[in-house]
DNA sequence: CTCCAGGTACTAA
DNA sequence: TTAGTACCTGGA
């Protein structure tokens, strides 16, 4: 297996924390499908083993996915501004943000919507195994995610076997219209409201999925999800005025100074273990 | 059986 | 612009 030393993280937390859908632990190592290929992972303190599949030692895989040129140390000062980031800091130590693959993140996340947790990992997974690629790996088969062009051109009721129900529809016209080129202009693009712009006209994309699109696949570090328990503590800790999503997606990004992303992973990871109302 | 889950689109004031 | 409501589906 390759090597990768001196890298600060928490796998546990970071890949089954809830960016990203797609990682199972079996035994001592994480296997996660990214598009098309899986990486296989583990850790002895900050000491990474991976290697990834069906092409070997694609380090260029590994890196982008773990960003490993993020100066962890300097993310983890600047977004420690008060008590509550304190704790998290401490606690969940080696939380890190992905750059996961954006049509799989955003299909996954079309998908979130009002669905537990089990049922994402259980529909994104289905649809995986009826359109993707089989990658087998120490005798375990996994299946790659699905091409946007697998997608967009699905029928409604192929798709819905994957226990999708009503985003059925959503999923299909995305990917029709990431496909014919919106996916390479959100590529291109780096400005922030822009980018928002593109994935919120997309049917089934609203504020919050566009934003966990932005900050677990495209790097916008300033980019923070508002989900129930951010608006909680928005509200009931840091006396927001306000309960627009819009209003409060800004006081976090301007509070955390550039880092909102990974500021809000590390509070809300924190709340909704240590939630007392 | 009823309720709910990491939201969004739609409709009516 | 803002508040309510339906929505597939499986599990609690």
């Amino acid at each position: 297996m390759n090597k990768y030393e001196n890298f600060p993280i928490n796998l546990d937390l970071t890949l089954l924390g809830g960016q990203a859908f797609s990682w199972d632990k079996i035994g001592n190592y994480y296997y996660g499908v990214v598009a098309d290929k899986v990486i296989k992972i583990k850790q002895k303190d900050n000491i990474l083993f991976w290697q990834t599949y069906p092409e070997k030692d694609n380090f260029e895989l590994f890196a982008n996915y773990f960003r490993i040129n993020e100066d962890y140390e300097n993310i983890i000062q600047t977004i420690n501004k008060d008590e509550y980031t304190e704790r998290a800091i401490k606690k969940y130590f080696g939380l890190r943000l992905l750059n996961a693959d954006p049509s799989q993140t955003l299909i996954s996340y079309i998908i979130s919507a009002n669905k537990n947790i089990p049922a994402i990992r259980f529909s994104t997974r289905k649809l995986s195994e009826m359109f993707g690629e089989t990658i087998e790996v120490d005798r375990h088969k996994f299946y790659g995610f699905p091409r946007l062009s697998a997608l967009a051109n699905a029928d409604i009721n192929e798709l819905l076997k994957s226990k999708v129900g009503f985003r059925a529809k959503y999923i299909k016209s995305s990917a029709q219209v990431l496909d014919n080129g919106l996916l390479d202009s959100i590529n291109t693009l780096k400005d922030e409201k822009e980018v928002r712009e593109m994935l919120t006209s997309l049917y089934g994309v609203g504020d919050k999925i566009a934003d966990c699109v932005m900050g677990y696949s495209l790097e916008f570090n300033n980019v923070t999800a508002m989900d129930v328990w951010g608006k909680r503590f928005a509200l009931d800790y840091y006396g927001v005025d306000s309960n627009k999503y819009d209003d409060l997606r800004t006081f976090f990004s301007n509070y955390f100074d550039g880092y909102a992303a990974w500021g809000g992973q590390f509070l809300f990871e924190y709340i909704r273990n240590h939630w007392e109302g």
